[in-house]
DNA sequence: GTTCCTGCAAACAATTTGCATTGAT
DNA sequence: ATCAATGCAAATTGTTTGCAGGAAC
């Protein structure tokens, strides 16, 4: 986890930004939640505990900033928040999610499918893919088992 | 055009909905916009033309409602506005992205390369897809070109 | 005469911005 | 002393809601 943060850091200096205290804190807080998809406001409450003065407004902007140094990925679920996910070192984002409209509950898959697809894009379409997103929406194991009973 | 507009009124009724006259200028131009993807400060701009005294509010409720209805999709691409897409008849929205992160073009693809994914996931996770999205990201070959010239 | 639908304005939630202050080099 | 980064509050943006009036069965 230091050497994460150790990396982090010098992709900021070598782009002329700091790792102050109140980044640290917020990239901290992506790292002990690799798994979740947070938003700002998680990020917000959570970094608190760590560092109770900082302010909303830096959490936008860090979480802004290491968006676009690519360190985390923004996503968009359709609820009407973004979310931050801390990128799998300097790989792609290579998972895709399963999003039940029915509990509302998430599972993600995290093998990637699109490899034969995305030759394929160059190929046909000389589009050079940098990254793509892959949700489906549908109804999950447990709801499917829950709709089969008669009604309870 | 007529056909379709009378399609989606008898659906509308099946369900104790009426298709007032704002409701049918949404959908109009939903239909004449088909190939956009209209937010819906774009759709209320268009239906004005038409119908000036309609308000913002009676777009976002018709929109919603539709969409509810599984008359039109909305869509997410990250810019922070959703985006209303007609579906086409009733089948699964069955078209993927491409958007050009450095001249924001987006460019539709219409084939659809999921279904054996989809196939796999009913099979593997037990979960019902209903509907999917692909998009992504990446560089279109007119910006690739451009890259390559030596820079003017 | 209910009940659904509308327009308007106000409410709301997520995010952004302006600005005066602070902190590091 | 400079210049980036911060906290706070105010502003903005996209969307939703409350409510009084209107239209339709």
């Amino acid at each position: 986890m230091e050497a994460r943060i150790e990396t982090i850091k010098q992709q900021l200096q070598s782009q002329g930004y700091k790792l102050t205290p109140q980044r640290e804190a917020t990239v901290r807080v992506l790292l002990e939640n690799e798994e979740d998809h947070l938003s700002a406001e998680d990020v917000f409450m959570l970094v608190k505990d760590k560092a109770p003065e900082i302010g909303l407004a830096t959490v936008y902007r860090t979480l802004e900033l290491l968006s676009e140094m690519h360190v985390v990925e923004k996503l968009n679920f359709g609820d009407g928040v973004a979310r931050y996910d801390l990128r799998a070192d300097n790989s792609k984002h290579h998972h895709h999610h399963l999003i039940c409209v029915q509990c509302g509950s998430m599972e993600e898959i995290k093998e990637d499918w699109l490899l034969p697809l995305e030759e394929r894009l160059e190929r046909e379409y000389g589009f050079a893919v940098a990254d793509h997103r892959l949700d489906f929406q549908g109804v999950c194991r447990r709801c499917q088992e829950k709709n089969d009973q008669p009604n309870e």
